[in-house]
DNA sequence: CGAGATGTGCTTTTT
DNA sequence: GCACATCTCG
């Protein structure tokens, strides 16, 4: 067992106080927490309910106990309840014991339970909000103006939950302490911000225009504003002006913003509601409630205090968080150990802030708490800042590069302003490792694929990149490929089991992607409304054509046996037996299909989860490609390949950091929402409203383009997620591209090898899928185009038409339901119109009927596949009517072709009667007949979907 | 050399 | 929808 360092002897002994550990990579961090934990209940005899160590997976809290265990004198026993754990867990045991009234402080008349589920599964997260949006849109028809505005829930729930790990939080009739004020932004934040940008910058021949001006150069441009909104030159002034006069940005920043607050007020307390109501909580709301809990009753939070809190991974916390901690302090006895240089989970609501303006925050922090009454109390403690520099893991030369990397600019116009002040943030390590001479190569090949695999064959056995203080030559499992991307992961693991190398792929799959989840999803499908395309792609899997399949939909006659195997399925109770059956008929025995079940089984147990919502939930999988877990089972020495993401913790002696592309780095655009929160300028809405020609379209907020000028991405966690790729190495480093290589790999100071792929190229079968959910190589056979893949979208983005995506499918919906006899009465004006047209209508009516097009595109046989809204037969004749909710009619000839794909099918099928397509819009009343495209022509605009997918 | 206009290529990470 | 790179003009 190792003796500390002296630094770590420090922390180690140093109990009481404040701690602001910086603990970079290979700096024995866990070591040094876990003896300092021993070191507090043994020496000075606390009890272990007494020490507060907090962590932010459960697999962490683990390890932290096992090593506890191992160092200190108590045995298992007293140690199997010590709160050692992560935030989130913390939270909902303290709600459990003292909390479940915390709701009713915000003013929510309902309780948590001793049943209340935690929605651990994203996806279902998004499922239940997504359920929950549509009924706050029915009940609340006063914020009509939002839901329009909206294309996507999700993006809602997003905002919901960064206010949630901001602490931001709803009472039933307004804010929760400074709540509101956060909404409003930061003022002062921001005026330093603009006075920064709007500085004139400095040229060879004096000033010229500062980054504020030059970043509105393309303001309007490809935009609609309101008619009111100023123009670029109003705002950026003549050419040669050096600044913007931020009259127009003050404009900008004091936008009313009342009804939105509201909406958002309105909408986060229904949230809530609705959870509680269906007994369940977020990872958000237990954090939330837990503050809420706390920071109101005073008897509770003082019995739940600790004498001593520690927490890892500091830099990975959010504002409520560091908040919950303060909270659940006793004593002034807090130790955070961190690395602001690995703070790589923004997107998770970490705030970097917490551990790079520790101090400042801490106070800020208290004064918040305390302002009303004493809640926490630091006794005016001072921070002691313990830096850990030496590195046990990897050479000088690594560590160097890793340092270098968080000082180099991301694209080509980024500068780095202050190199020096960043590089005085570092706390530079110092290596201890027995490899002096590492190989640091940088590999470019136009593919890369070939060139990463060949790479590896070149270093597995070879003298010069021996590893083990180079005793000996490294193995295929001393090798991991990290990848910024996921997709590139998978590629290389393709190919590299293509040529029969060994390798082990470490991240999470597309799980909802695969055969064995699709088959899972028709069967469910048929077992719940019979339905068509459940049918089609069981039939398709039993080898049936695509005609076969379009004969026995249409008679609806199937073969015995999956009849009888659909009554077997009926058998079962729940949804992850009836998955376990199907997979079981089909064969699929692997980790896919164990993956399959266990999300399946962990998804059926929340509240009223019914089959449907099963079946949503993986529609919405495949659609929004979500990935899990797979538990790969590596039988041999293999080599990793894994995300960058989920390497960090690990260390590698060798790593080959892959894909160093300019797509593989993102830039910073934090996703399109129509209402975004920034805690510079508040709460915000992307867009708005307006009535143009008595019509409403959607507009472009001039206001937030103008603010959002000022909030430049920037790549600081680029460059920190790079810095934890480099510092996973142990002995060697290969940084590899491939002919597109990004400015870090242009940059930084590695020697460019000359390096030949030794592997042939690899064709990797490409594969698309058919319209019905199976993969097909890609030259061949039906490959499946919809309809509305025809369709050029730019004309729907040129006329933004505000009266939202929900609606639609909320009136199509009942439409089909409607022509069912399902219907319960029509809702809104559009469904009244088309209650009015379908009653009006002699002969029969037919909703969401599936259309099949087989058609000749070059040399190719594609099939196109979609649905028609209404079919209306008479004797002589059949209408084909698709419904369009838009308020415009702009989009006609696009839809012309949807049409078309439509009544070519029609007329094959039916040849006696005449074919009839037409649009009618709800929003107008209007009815238009549409004159069809020939064959050839759909088969022209198929060409370009067909090429443009390469 | 700087400013403005135009064209191109992508859209990730997961406790 | 966005940011970057490149082109063109003054």
């Amino acid at each position: 067992m190792p003796e500390p360092n002296e630094r770590q002897r420090e922390l180690i002994d140093a109990h009481e106080g404040i701690y602001l550990v910086d603990a970079g990579p290979g700096t024995g961090k866990t070591f040094t927490i876990t003896r300092r934990y021993a070191s507090i209940i043994d020496d000075r005899g606390i009890d272990p309910s007494g020490v507060l160590l907090l962590t932010f997976t459960n697999a962490a809290a683990d390890e932290m106990t096992d090593r506890i265990i191992e160092h200190c004198d108590r045995d298992l026993v007293e140690l199997a309840d010590a709160p050692i754990g992560t935030f989130h867990s913390r939270c909902n045991e303290l709600l459990r014991r003292d909390g479940l009234d915390a709701p009713r402080h915000l003013g929510i008349e309902d309780d948590i339970t001793a049943t209340t589920q935690i929605v651990e599964d994203a996806g279902v997260e998004r499922l239940l909000f997504e359920e929950f949006y549509g009924r706050f849109v029915n009940d609340h028809p006063q914020h009509a103006e939002y839901h329009q505005l909206l294309r996507d829930p999700m993006t809602i729930l997003s905002v919901l939950n960064q206010l949630m790990a901001k602490g931001i939080i709803p009472t039933n009739d307004g804010w929760y302490r400074d709540s509101r004020s956060a909404l409003q932004g930061d003022r002062v934040a921001f005026d330093a911000l603009i006075g920064e940008l709007n500085r004139p910058n400095q040229g060879a021949n004096g000033a010229t225009q500062s980054d504020l001006r030059s970043n509105l150069a393309g303001f309007g441009r490809d935009r609609r504003h309101a008619p009111e909104a100023p123009s670029a030159q109003e705002i950026r002034g003549e050419r040669g002006t050096t600044q913007v006069d931020v009259t127009w940005v003050h404009q900008a920043f004091n936008e009313d913003r009342e009804s939105l607050v509201e909406y958002i007020h309105d909408l986060y307390v229904s949230y809530l509601e609705y959870a509680l109501g269906r007994n369940i909580l977020t990872f958000g709301m237990l954090q939330i409630f837990a503050f809420v809990m706390l920071c109101e009753d005073d008897a509770i939070r003082t019995a739940c205090t600790f004498d001593y809190v520690m927490i890892d991974e500091f830099q990975d916390t959010s504002e409520i968080q560091f908040k919950l901690a303060l909270l659940l302090l006793d004593q002034p006895n807090l130790c955070v150990v961190g690395d602001w240089k690995q703070s790589i989970y923004a997107f998770q609501y970490a705030d970097v802030g917490n551990i790079t303006e520790f101090e400042d925050r801490l106070q800020q922090f208290v004064d918040e708490l305390n302002r009303d009454r004493n809640r926490v109390d630091l006794d005016g403690a001072s921070v002691t800042s313990i830096p850990l520099e030496v590195n046990y893991r990897s050479p000088q030369a690594i560590i160097d590069l890793a340092e270098d990397a968080l000082t180099t600019p991301a694209t080509g116009s980024e500068s780095i302003e202050d190199a020096a002040a960043i590089r005085r943030q570092i706390v530079s390590l110092t290596a201890e490792s027995a490899q002096a001479a590492p190989q640091i190569e940088a590999v470019q090949a136009e593919a890369e694929l070939e060139a990463v695999i060949s790479k590896i064959q070149h270093i597995v056995g070879n003298e010069h990149f021996a590893i083990d203080g180079g005793t000996r030559p490294p193995t295929y499992g001393d090798i991991a490929v990290l990848s910024r991307t996921h997709s590139f992961g998978r590629e290389l693991h393709a190919v590299a089991k293509n040529v029969g190398l060994p390798v082990v792929y470490g991240g999470d799959i597309e799980l909802f992607d695969t055969d064995e989840a699709k088959l899972v999803l028709a069967w469910l499908r048929i077992l719940s409304y019979d339905d068509d395309r459940g049918w089609a792609l069981v039939l398709e899997q039993a080898g049936y054509t695509v005609d076969a399949i379009d004969q026995l939909l249409k008679t609806r006659s199937f073969p015995m046996a999956l009849e009888r195997f659909k009554e077997e399925l009926k058998e079962h109770h729940r949804s992850d037996a009836i998955a376990r059956s199907i997979l079981e008929r089909y064969g699929f025995g692997g980790e896919v299909a164990d993956s399959i079940i266990t999300t399946i089984r962990s998804i059926r147990t929340i509240n009223d989860f019914t089959l449907g919502d099963v079946i949503r939930y993986l529609e919405r999988g495949i659609d929004q490609r979500w990935t899990r877990s797979v538990d790969g089972v590596d039988t041999e020495p293999a080599v990793t390949i894994q995300t960058i993401h989920s390497a960090k913790g690990l260390e590698f002696p060798i790593v080959i950091m892959a894909n160093m592309n300019r797509h593989a780095f993102p830039s910073g655009g934090r996703g399109g929402g129509r209402i975004r929160f920034d805690e510079r300028v508040g709460l915000r809405q992307t867009h708005e409203i307006a009535s143009i020609d008595d019509r409403p379209h959607r507009l472009a907020s001039w206001r937030w383009d103008l603010l959002n000028a000022a909030l430049m991405p920037t790549y600081d966690e680029e460059r920190r997620l790079l810095y934890v790729a480099l510092t996973r190495a142990k002995d060697h480093l290969v940084l590899t591209a491939g002919d597109n290589p990004n400015q870090f790999f242009e940059e930084l100071p590695v020697e460019l090898v000359e390096f030949e792929p030794a592997v042939e190229p690899v064709d990797l079968e490409r594969t698309v899928q058919t319209h019905l959910g199976f993969e097909v190589p890609a030259q061949l056979g039906p490959r499946g185009i919809s309809p509305h893949d025809l369709m050029d979208q730019s004309v729907f983005d040129d006329v933004e038409d505000g009266r939202g995506v929900a609606l639609g499918r909320e009136v199509h919906d009942f439409a089909e339901a409607y022509v069912n006899g399902t219907a319960k009465t029509p809702s809104n004006e559009d469904e009244h119109r088309l209650v009015t047209l379908i009653d009006g209508l002699d002969g029969e009516c037919e909703a969401e009927v599936p259309v099949y097009l087989p058609l000749t595109v070059g040399d190719r046989q594609i099939t196109l596949f979609g649905y028609v809204d209404l079919l209306h037969r008479t004797e002589e004749r059949i209408e084909i009517i698709d419904f369009k909710t838009d308020a415009t009619t702009i989009a006609q000839p696009e839809y012309r072709k949807q049409l078309s794909v439509y009544y070519h099918v029609l007329e094959e099928t039916e040849p006696d009667k005449e074919i009839v397509p037409v649009l009618y819009y709800t929003y107008l009343d209007q009815r238009e007949q549409i004159n069809p495209l020939s064959r050839a022509e759909l088969a022209e605009h198929a060409m370009k979907v067909v090429s443009s997918e390469g």
